[in-house]
DNA sequence: ATAAAGTTTGACAAAATTGTCAAACAAAGG
DNA sequence: CCTTTGTTTGACAATTTTGTCAAACTTTAT
């Protein structure tokens, strides 16, 4: 019974979405996705053609999500470092729900060359990087950082918020924390991270 | 001809480590290995009995040659702040040679829950992690860094050490830096990661 | 009510990949 | 020289997974 439309197509992306980015099964096959869907598995080819299709869907419009919320962040907030404690929380947001995210990429990344292009030059087509990086080397010209190369502090501040992330399954086992225990701990690193970064 | 015995073994494994750890080709399939090593499939199999196996051996040899150096250099060194020097030292070492292997064991943990219990128990087994936490802990009270929970600490560490390298695919070919150049730029963050870590 | 368009299904074919096995081969020791 | 042991090979079977297709089914609009 067709009751809602192509409610299927969205059933199908939410549920590859949990599976990649909130559970990290990057090897799901479509017959797993389609059943954690509920739907035919047919309907993936029906509705993506194929499963890569599927991926590089979900993956293109997490990103085009996350560039919306960082592009408004970026813009509303009248600091510098305003600035940087507002990404933190919009990364550190969209880390609870989608863990996997990050990984997901840098692995997808090596396994395809073309894919590769195209996320690079999406990337760059947003004006937001270089602005980015204009707005550190104006800050270490005020003082308020450690003199350096502007891109050395983004690679900072990249792998201080992602990797915890990144590495969480290994961490959880590893002390033992609850998956609210190492919520915690994320979130108690804001500040810990803002002394890093800043002077 | 058989002129070399077991060196074949030898090749398999290298071909092996270089596919997974050196160019990040996580699905490199045992055709693939096998052609790399220059050497039949089947004896894949001969040696290791299996793909897996293959998989887990290596990342076992890699690890364990990873803990006895930084084992060494952690007992050798006399202050904390240069025990973090030599530990900076080898990691980067070792980054370089085998760019994914932190990428490749965090993707490896998610897929199979046997191996992440072996891995974390592995972890657990050596001493060297809660004596580095009684370290951070003691070096919190002299007041060379700032006061947190010793784990946050090591997960700063960590991630300002090992997620540059994670991401150096992305970010190499978004600022169009060469392999020599990411290398300086990587060596470059020694001294940074030091100003960031102490006060 | 019916035709047209869109959706869902099961069956099928094709491709990719793994592991096994017996036979061929090489090396070494008696 | 020949037997034993270890190594290498190609052929084969089994498995897993993907994508296609025609037929069945719904929905919508005429």
């Amino acid at each position: 019974m067709a009751v809602k439309d192509s409610q299927t197509e969205q059933q199908i992306k939410d549920a590859a979405r949990k599976l990649f980015f909130t559970e990290g099964r990057f090897n799901a096959t479509t017959q797993e996705i389609a059943d954690a869907a509920g739907v035919n598995r047919t309907l993936v080819n029906y509705y993506f053609r194929s499963r890569d299709l599927l991926f590089d869907q979900i993956l293109r419009e997490a990103r085009a999500t996350m560039d919306m919320r960082l592009e408004m962040a970026m813009s509303t907030e009248t600091s510098f470092r305003k600035k940087i404690e507002h990404f933190i929380d919009i990364f550190m947001e969209q880390a609870f729900t989608y863990p996997y995210l990050d990984t997901y990429m840098v692995t997808r990344i090596n396994e395809d060359v073309e894919k590769q292009n195209e996320i690079i030059t999406d990337l760059k087509k947003t004006e937001r990087l270089k602005n980015f990086l204009r707005d550190i080397e104006a800050e270490i010209k005020k003082g308020t950082i450690e003199k350096m190369e502007p891109v050395q502090f983004l690679i900072s501040l990249i792998s201080l918020l992602s990797h915890p992330v990144v590495i969480q399954p290994l961490f959880k086992k590893l002390f033992q924390y609850s998956d609210r225990q190492y919520k915690q701990m994320l979130l108690a690193r804001k500040e810990i991270i803002l002394k890093m970064l800043f002077k």
